[in-house]
DNA sequence: CTCCTTGTCGTCGGTATGACGATAAACCCA
DNA sequence: TGGGTTTATCGTCATACCGACGACAAGGAG
């Protein structure tokens, strides 16, 4: 292909869109905030905006984050998912959007920024039916980071994102299956996690906060490989 | 975050950048061309061009890999790798680029679409070293195309994308041995691959091109995922 | 004190793996 | 013709890990 000067060439607008995952109410939940302008009026979608002329892509995932649910960066895990540029996935222009998946842990963020009814955590399964239909391509951004999400638990320590720490391991454990949607062997997950190096690091405290004998409590570890991987029934 | 109108907004220009893997010369060697225009002009850089008004992301990288590396799609693995938008990564102006990773076999395609000074296959370690200077940020791109293409053999059968069919149990053998640089014991990679349930299906010939006993040909199974994963020494 | 709940350690069999020996089936060369 | 070389393929064995599951520990409720 030859040279091209990139100013001569149809220029499209650039969004990020975020999937923002949490664990509520022992339910894989996304943040979805609920559109007040066409198109899509009145539906949910994933919360997004335009990148800026002076930001990068990571930039303006990170200032969503913080604007639309109230999250520092630190506090979450942030990657970036993947794109989607379908020419016809916003009906009045051009948009290509990079879509990141976020993972927080519950308890400290009840979403700052906007008003209740603005953005709102809803169980994925809910979204994902057709009946609660997203805007735009927001159905596939969502189930794709899910997707990814569960494969993840797999092969890295990012389960711990969903904790707030301290946290015990059946409080990890019951990350894995929520998201997984299995239920694991409390013995074998037990003895998988704390034999693994550096996926957790003990705090020497228990807890009894779920009743029956005390548990011990944990911090992540250093490690964020999972190797060999941990396996879904 | 409120609703803005997209076309009020400032828009960037969008491009897809090819990764294109192959393995020649017994080395991962990636599909550059030399950039006939400033800025960056002389030096090596990723096959890519923009995208345009009515095209998909996946359609504009079929298109590129067509044009500019004469490989039809169906006959590669194709995936989209990430993307990259820091603000200076061009000088010109802002641009987004959407990174595809692709996997060709090698003799069927010596490059076609342009002449042979303009695209080159290079040894992507060759590329790597800071001597070798790739354009913008195409050797961070390209760092993280192979990064993913090893640990994508380590869970999936991709590896086979490397070979023309038919090809051998050794043949397969080099692809890992040249992509991960490491060796690996022929009889317990033989085990590996044949008893994993559609990882390969047998031709029932068989081939002495390599000298030495007749070995079985194969060609690629039905199965993409690889399950327990392939351990790297 | 007994039951209940949850956490943690141990055992056992099956499976996959790494290290490596042994055999098979072609070629080369004298 | 026959040995030597090369590569392919099968087999063996010890070890690590996993799934299933039993047993015990340590708290609370009644």
């Amino acid at each position: 292909m030859t040279e091209y000067d990139p100013s001569s060439f149809p220029r499209v607008a650039v969004t990020v869109d975020l999937v923002v995952l949490t664990i509520r109410a022992e339910q894989l939940s996304a943040l979805v905030v609920r559109r007040g302008e066409p198109p899509f009026k009145g539906r949910w979608a994933l919360p997004g905006g335009f990148v800026r002329p002076a930001e990068g892509l990571d930039e303006a995932a990170v200032r969503e984050l913080a604007e639309e649910a109230g999250l520092a960066p630190g506090v979450v895990h942030l990657e970036q998912l993947a794109s989607y540029g379908d020419p016809r996935r916003d009906p009045r222009m051009r948009v290509v959007t990079v879509a990141y998946l976020a993972l927080a842990s519950d308890l400290p963020a009840p979403i700052a920024g906007g008003d209740a009814a603005h953005a709102q955590w809803r169980p994925v399964d809910a979204l994902l039916v057709t009946s609660g239909r997203l805007a735009f391509d927001h159905a596939h951004i969502l189930a794709d980071a899910v997707e990814r999400a569960r494969s993840k638990l797999e092969y890295t320590a990012v389960a711990t994102a969903f904790c707030t720490e301290p946290f015990t391991v059946a409080e990890l454990r019951r990350v894995y299956e929520i998201v997984w949607g299995a239920d694991l062997d409390p013995r074998n997950f037990h003895r998988k996690v704390t034999k693994t190096a550096g996926f957790l690091r003990p705090t020497g405290e228990t807890t009894t906060r779920d009743g029956g004998r005390p548990a011990q409590l944990y911090q992540r570890g250093p490690n964020a490989k999972l190797n060999p991987p941990m396996l879904r029934g």
